[in-house]
DNA sequence: AGGTATACGTACCGATCGGTAACATTGTCA
DNA sequence: TGACAATGTTACCGATCGGTACGTATACCT
């Protein structure tokens, strides 16, 4: 074959067309069409279609943490520049045509039955999340750390509803204004 | 029929099953039965599947402003006690322990398409949402009244996804301190 | 060249999806 | 009593759902 192998052409396409529409609206079948495939290609790869879903989240888990540590990496020892950083990007992507929010976000919406594959990589997403967003702002000295870390999530959960919400122009766009002021709220007591 | 109308039935069934397991993972069957109807039932009713869960939304916008009106109507002419009130029952509510978030909220994330009958429900709530907690943060004489407005849209749609991705304990049950905060240094400058 | 393992395609499965046609039954009210 | 509207029943539609049995082609190694 010189094409990608069957494997990862099926998880591109169906990364794409998960996170744009939703898991349960696209079918197997067209997955597999879009991908030049036939069917058993996909189940010799993925042992059904929850773990394709889960698969396309744990890809999405690992590009979600490359730019989270992207904006860390750039302001090494500023936790309140990085979450500002981190959050002016979030603010700029909502403001895009089609964005859809956060995958995880969504694929736990779509599946809110407990212990479900992709349910499970969610979780496990936000709840990092959230230990190192406490994390963060107990290294800024605030008061009330984990009170703090928790209305910084809020605030990004938020602001990745609204954006596919509301579109441009949306209320997500202010987000990193809203943490700024939350962060120095924090600090201040 | 000693029982109620069929109508009725079904969307009392159909917004149970909707809210709690997602309008996509619900077949009309599954309604119908649960209802103890049958399905010309339905379609006598309703036209479709989709105008079944835009009633439900109808339904749900409703109920959701009957809350929001009796936290406001229990602090006449205190925006920010009223903005107080209706978040401390949010975070309450999202600490039970099958919280499913807002039916809007899901609804929306389960179908991006523009223009399909239960998103224009949705989007019509968030607006008039979005509109009113504006015109509660200029009424608290905050400097940036649009910014205060949007910051607490966010932590309010924030609350609904991480009561039902984080359930009891989570980050959810901060929104109304956090919205004190975020209200505090909106209205210092 | 031949063997072998791996990848792929054709064709199909039963179940469920949303939705409907045709007709029987019931309660209400004139 | 007779007409009407609402609900019931049964059976069905084509499409799509997730998933698989089974035969074929290709790549590699000896």
């Amino acid at each position: 074959m010189a094409q990608p192998r069957a494997g990862e052409r099926i998880l591109r396409v169906a990364r794409d067309l998960f996170y744009r529409q939703g898991i349960r609206a696209i079918g197997v079948d067209e997955i597999v069409r879009r991908a030049g495939v036939t069917k058993p290609s996909l189940y010799r790869s993925f042992p059904s279609k929850d773990e394709l879903a889960a698969s396309y989240l744990r890809q999405y888990d690992l590009e979600f943490w490359a730019r989270f540590d992207e904006a860390v990496a750039a302001h090494p020892g500023d936790p309140r520049a990085q979450i500002a950083a981190f959050l002016t990007r979030i603010g700029k992507r909502t403001q895009k045509p089609d964005y859809r929010g956060c995958g995880m976000t969504n694929a736990a919406v779509e599946y809110p039955e407990h212990g479900h594959p992709a349910r499970v990589v969610s979780e496990a997403n936000k709840q990092e999340l959230r230990r190192r967003l406490r994390a963060m702002a107990a290294a800024m000295g605030a008061g009330d750390a984990d009170t703090l870390g928790d209305g910084l999530l809020l605030l990004i959960e938020g602001a990745y509803i609204s954006g596919q919400l509301f579109g441009a122009g949306g209320p997500a766009k202010s987000v990193a204004r809203n943490a700024d002021l939350l962060i120095e709220a924090s600090l201040k007591k």
